[in-house]
DNA sequence: GACGAACTGGGACAGTTGACCCAGTCGCCT
DNA sequence: AGGCGACTGGGTCAACTGTCCCAGTTCGTC
């Protein structure tokens, strides 16, 4: 292996690590299959980590930093045309998720696996809090912005909308991944954006 | 230990594996851990069972079939009152689930945990699949019965309308385990309850 | 009450895993 | 060019885990 600084090796080794998760599971990401995974040697792992809980650790936080708006608001209006309703616009959002689950599902399984590995531990609950903070705030602007294109206005607060629909979207997410069902994913969808639009008065 | 048939001995081991399992997570619930807790030796554990896997599998199929709906029919009736609409049985019947949840949350987390544990083998995907088919089932009784009570009649399948509230139930879950926070569950639950009850026409 | 089969307990074993150590190598800085 | 600190590779260790074995005990049956 080629020689490389601390901090490089650390983010070669959380990508490495996020990588084996989502291909086999959080169980299966021993040290030797993360630095199997990177081509690196054991001594090299806890060169750059004190242990392995760190390394977790720090995946976790650096994937919620990573996490980005799955939607951009200019796309969803090309998606849902120019005069499209609150509601057509948050479908369309919605939709623009399941699109990014189906496209990585694994990458989404790996995301549950470590938010319940985080519940499990007094001490590393607050990463999934974090993790769901994060979250909601991607979805509060988008639904900021799906007001403002919309001229609707939230009927409550709209991190509260957020908070909805980000438990909407995870439900979304696991029933998926079990049944793999594409038609009942989209009737999850219409229901949500349904309900979520419900929430805005429309101008 | 007192002297107990094989199939005496298979069931507290499943027992105690699930209270294992709720306790501290599947990947605590060594095959040590569970003979522990049941107070056996190690050699009863591969009396009863071939493998710790074989004992995973049927501790997901027997929490699978003894999954009761949480709530009655009239149990609704009496927290909802008598003239209840569909919209008012359906979030009294998610708020009794929610109660469910906060009264052993590491019930519901143990489920989750064993939901993604299954996803990850091809050969193991059936048992979540089958689990959530037996969520489905137990919510299509109660819709039907909801339906029959406020004497709605439901637009699309009953099949259909229980997958979503499959869906939102588990979104609730999992959100509420990350965050706690009661006050944005009741919110999930009224909005949940909004949007399916828009699946009926009322009568 | 004796017999055989069902059952139990303790110990043992091999494989895996996280952690670590040390001898060596490389690259930067003076 | 030389030296020093950063970095690397391989080997090792103890702990843990799933599994198994075997000697012994208990129970139902004749």
């Amino acid at each position: 292996m080629a020689r490389m600084s601390a901090a490089d090796r650390r983010s070669a080794l959380i990508e490495a690590a996020l990588r084996v998760v989502s291909r086999e599971g959080l169980a299966q990401a021993t040290t030797r299959a993360i630095v199997g995974e990177a081509g690196m040697s054991l001594a090299s792992f806890h060169y750059a980590f004190e242990s392995r809980d760190e390394l977790v650790d720090e995946l976790i936080g650096t994937v919620v930093a990573r996490e980005r708006k799955a939607v951009a608001p200019e796309e969803l209006i090309a998606a849902a045309g120019e005069g499209a309703s609150l509601a057509e616009l948050v479908e369309a959002g919605l939709l623009r998720y399941f699109e990014h689950l189906r496209a990585d599902p694994e990458h989404e399984q790996a995301m549950l696996e470590l938010t319940q590995y985080a519940l499990r531990s007094p001490e590393r609950h607050p990463l999934a809090v974090a993790q769901y903070e994060r979250y909601a705030e991607l979805v509060v602007e988008a639904l900021e912005a799906a007001a403002e294109l919309t001229g609707a206005r939230w009927r409550l607060p709209v991190e509260h909308v957020a908070r909805v629909l980000v438990a909407f979207t995870d439900g979304l997410t696991i029933t998926w991944l079990v049944d793999r069902d594409d038609a009942a994913a989209a009737r999850v969808v219409a229901a949500a954006a349904d309900a979520l639009s419900r929430m805005a008065d429309p101008r």
